[in-house]
DNA sequence: ACGAAGCCCTGCAAGC
DNA sequence: TGCTTGCAGGGCTTCG
């Protein structure tokens, strides 16, 4: 699934060609994501016109003067851009049709997604309302991990995996972050000094930064609303690199099942 | 509050 | 070939 970078492929894939535009129809074909899609989004999204296409977290919202559509792809979500009609497929659960313009689909295999329509202030929705700040935000940086991480003995690569903690931040770019940070992903997060937290939070933004040029990773299924996959798979250092050479000392990468996600690292290089 | 574990769901690959 | 098992980019709930 998509990380920050991946929902900000999409994000920008996407803003360009709706962004001005009206919302014409609504089709629900599963309303049952992680929670239901809500008969609201049926009923008041049509006749709307999205004023922006933003991006918190995970989250991608769709602004409306009415309330905004609040989008989550979850493991194996993904959007695509139609520019004429292509019959459903089995996981297309939602299409937003544009006046005079492209249909926005929805497609999730593993439904742990979400579609919501939120009136009001959507950063005040449950799911938005904690999270921790962006990590390409200044707010976030080592002085900020370092002290969060204080009392905690939580593993570092779970600490920062915690969209509490700072958000968009997943499994394959976590473990990155800590090879390029020269950390070991098991370190107890509150044990890790300040020097080494501000070398992670650098290592967080290039890594992200640089997924985002590339377009994201493309491991199984992650398309751009283009349909295009990302191309970042080819520069990662450990994520799906069991056994292959560390690229910077050439000892096999190792894998290991850390908080319930698998988790790849140099024991040479990350200490 | 924290931390660990289980669960939501489908598809695919590996192992028998 | 066909079955079972485990695993997959996330996040929420429960329990100790």
């Amino acid at each position: 699934m998509p990380e920050l970078p991946e929902v900000e492929t999409t994000r920008t894939g996407i803003a360009a060609h709706i962004v001005g535009r009206e919302v014409a129809g609504v089709v629900v074909r599963t309303p049952r994501l992680r929670l239901p899609i809500s008969e609201e989004l049926i009923t008041e999204l049509p006749g709307k016109i999205v004023n922006a296409v933003e991006r918190r977290a995970k989250y991608l919202l769709l602004r409306t003067v009415a309330g905004t559509v609040i989008l989550h792809l979850g493991m194996s979500g993904s959007l695509r851009l139609l520019t004429e009609p292509i019959p459903p497929g089995t996981h297309d659960h939602l299409d937003i049709l544009f006046r005079d313009g492209p249909t926005l689909r929805f497609n999730d295999p593993r439904r742990f997604g979400l579609a919501l329509w939120v009136r009001g202030n959507p950063f005040e929705h449950p799911s938005l309302c904690n999270l921790g700040p962006e990590p390409l935000e200044a707010e976030f940086d080592g002085d900020y991990l370092y002290h969060r991480s204080q009392g905690r003995i939580v593993a570092v690569k779970a600490f920062l995996m915690d969209q509490h903690i700072v958000v968009g931040v997943g499994n394959i770019y976590a473990s990155e972050s800590l090879f390029l940070a020269g950390i070991h992903p098991a370190h107890p997060a509150g044990t890790i000094s300040r020097a080494r937290y501000v070398r992670l939070a650098k290592a967080v933004r290039e890594v992200l930064t640089a997924a985002i040029a590339q377009g994201g990773t493309t491991l199984r299924d992650f398309h751009g609303s283009d349909g295009h996959p990302g191309y970042f798979q080819f520069a990662l250092h450990v994520y799906g690199r069991d056994g292959a050479p560390c690229s910077r000392c050439s000892r096999p990468i190792r894998s290991e099942r850390l908080g319930q996600r698998n988790t790849f690292y140099c024991a040479h290089c990350q200490r």
